[in-house]
DNA sequence: TGAAAAACCCGACATAAGTCGGAGCGCGAA
DNA sequence: TTCGCGCTCCGACTTATGTCGGGTTTTTCA
C-alpha cells in the first residue's frame, strides 16, 4: 500500500467524473481536491480493520473490495463486495461509530480517502448531497436484510441458486481471479466442501456448467426454483 | 388501528419531548405538528407490511414493535425490536424504497407519522437533523452486520446466551408479554423447539434459570464462554 | 522450470438444527 | 366451569451443514 499526492488540478477532473459528487460546483470541488488522499493498496491487503475508527469517506475508484467478519476458528463471512465507484465506511466516517468489519482489497485497487471535515462542510452546504449518502446506506440496510434473512431461511444450495441468477449477465457469469469456491463460499456464509457439493448437486441436474472461466446458466426456471425465489 | 388528529397545540408540546427532534426551534416545530399523524395500533396489527412504498417516518411514541420477514413455510426471522423513542422506516421515507420487511404491533403502541415532505422541509433547513438521521442509519446497519454474522457464525446457543447478556439488567431479565420462547426463537433465527432445548442445556448445567416471569443469569462468566465472545 | 502452495474433488463421518407426534399446562372466551 | 387454543416440553428421527483424510489438478513464484 502506497500514498501519493497528486497536483490539485488533475484530482478536480478526476472528482468530477464521481457520480457520487456530480452535483457540486466548481468551488466546492476544488476545496474537497485539496484535502481527498490518494491510496493504492495491493491485492490482499487490508484497507480498514474491523474495530478500527476510520474518520474517511473511501470512494472506489478501480479494483474491487471484499468486507468481511472472521470467527476465531478462521471462517469468514463476506458481507459485501464493492466494485468501482462505490462508497463506503459511511458508518466510521458520519457516525464516529468503530467499524463493524473489515475491507479486504481482492485485486488492486485505487482509492480516494475524503476526510470527515471536507465531508461536513459539503453536507452543510449541500443537503442534497446528505441524501445521497442516506441513500447509500439505505441500499446497504436492504442488502444486510437479504443477507440476514436468507442466512436464517434458506440453504446454502437455494443462497447459491439465487447469488448466480443476481450475478448472469444473460446466462453467463464471468469468474474473474477471486470468483473461486473459497470466496463464493465465504459470501454464501459457507465452507467450500459444502459449496462444491451444491455444485456438484446443480451441475448433476444440468441446471448449470462450470468451468475456470464462466458459470453457466442452462436452466433459468429450474435454478429459480432451487433458489425458492417465490416469495421475495 | 384507528387515527385521530390532536389540537395543534397539544401535538407541538409533545414534539418539544423527542429525543429526536430536540434541536429544533419553535417555528419548525410548529410546521411539523401540522402535518404529523397519530396513530394508535392494537398488539399483533400490522404497522407497515414488506414491499410497501411508505412515505412517512415513524417516531414510536410508546409500546413495542416487531419487524421481521418470514419464508413461505411460516417461519419467521425476527431483525429487530423497536422500543419507545425510537424512528424507523428511514428506508421508506429517504430513500424511496419499498420496505424490505414487515413491523407488527407487540402491544398497544401509539406512533407518529411523519410525512416526508415535512421531514425533508427540516432537513434543508437544518443539517444536523440529517446527521441524526444518518447516525440512526449507522447504528442499523451495524446492528444487522452484527444479526447477519452471528447467525452465520455462531450456533443458537451462542446467540441465546449473547443475547441474555445485551438484554440483563444486573442479572435479571424481565419477561414480558411477549418474551415467550415463540418470539425469542424467530428472534435467534431458529424454531421453539431447538431454543426450548438450548434452555434445558443451560438450565442443567446451572447457567441460567427461567420461570414465567424472570430469566436470571447464574453464572455470567460460564454464559460468556457459551457466547463465544472472545472475538467480538 | 520445478517445487510448494493453493484450489478443487470426493466419500465417510460428526454434529447442529429442524421436524414430528404426543402430552401436559394455563389462560381466556363462551 | 368447560372447552379449546397456544405455549411448553420431550424423545425419536431426518436433514443440512460442517469436518476430515486423502487424493488430483492448477497456480504461483523463486
Amino acid at each position: 500500500m502506497n500514498s501519493q499526492p497528486i497536483a490539485s488540478d488533475i484530482l478536480l477532473k478526476r472528482l468530477k467524473t464521481f457520480d457520487f459528487l456530480k452535483e457540486l460546483d466548481n468551488e466546492t470541488l476544488s476545496t474537497l481536491a485539496k484535502s481527498a488522499v490518494w491510496k493504492v493498496f495491493a491485492p490482499d491487503s487490508v484497507v480498514f480493520w474491523e474495530g478500527d475508527t476510520e474518520t474517511n469517506l473511501y470512494y472506489l475508484q478501480y479494483g474491487s473490495l471484499k468486507v468481511l467478519k472472521s470467527s476465531p476458528d478462521g471462517r469468514e463471512q463476506v458481507l459485501k463486495f464493492i466494485e468501482t465507484d462505490e462508497i463506503f465506511n459511511e458508518v466510521g466516517v458520519l457516525a464516529k461509530r468503530p467499524n463493524p468489519a473489515t475491507a479486504i482489497a481482492l485485486e488492486e485497487s485505487g482509492i480516494w480517502l475524503i476526510p470527515r471535515h471536507a465531508l461536513e462542510e459539503i453536507i452543510s452546504v449541500h443537503p442534497r448531497t446528505a441524501m445521497q449518502i442516506i441513500e447509500n446506506m439505505a441500499d446497504k440496510i436492504i442488502e444486510l436484510v437479504m443477507l440476514a434473512t436468507d442466512l436464517s431461511l434458506k440453504t446454502v444450495e437455494a443462497r447459491f441458486a439465487e447469488l448466480l441468477l443476481e450475478q448472469a449477465e444473460g446466462d453467463v457469469i464471468e469468474r474473474r481471479r477471486w470468483t473461486n469456491q473459497t470466496e463464493l463460499a465465504a459470501r454464501l456464509g459457507t465452507v467450500p466442501d459444502v459449496l462444491s457439493r451444491v455444485i456438484r448437486g446443480l451441475t448433476k441436474a444440468e441446471l448449470i456448467e462450470m468451468d475456470k472461466q464462466h458459470i453457466r446458466i442452462l436452466d433459468r426456471a429450474g435454478l429459480e426454483e432451487r433458489a425458492m425465489l417465490q416469495w421475495k
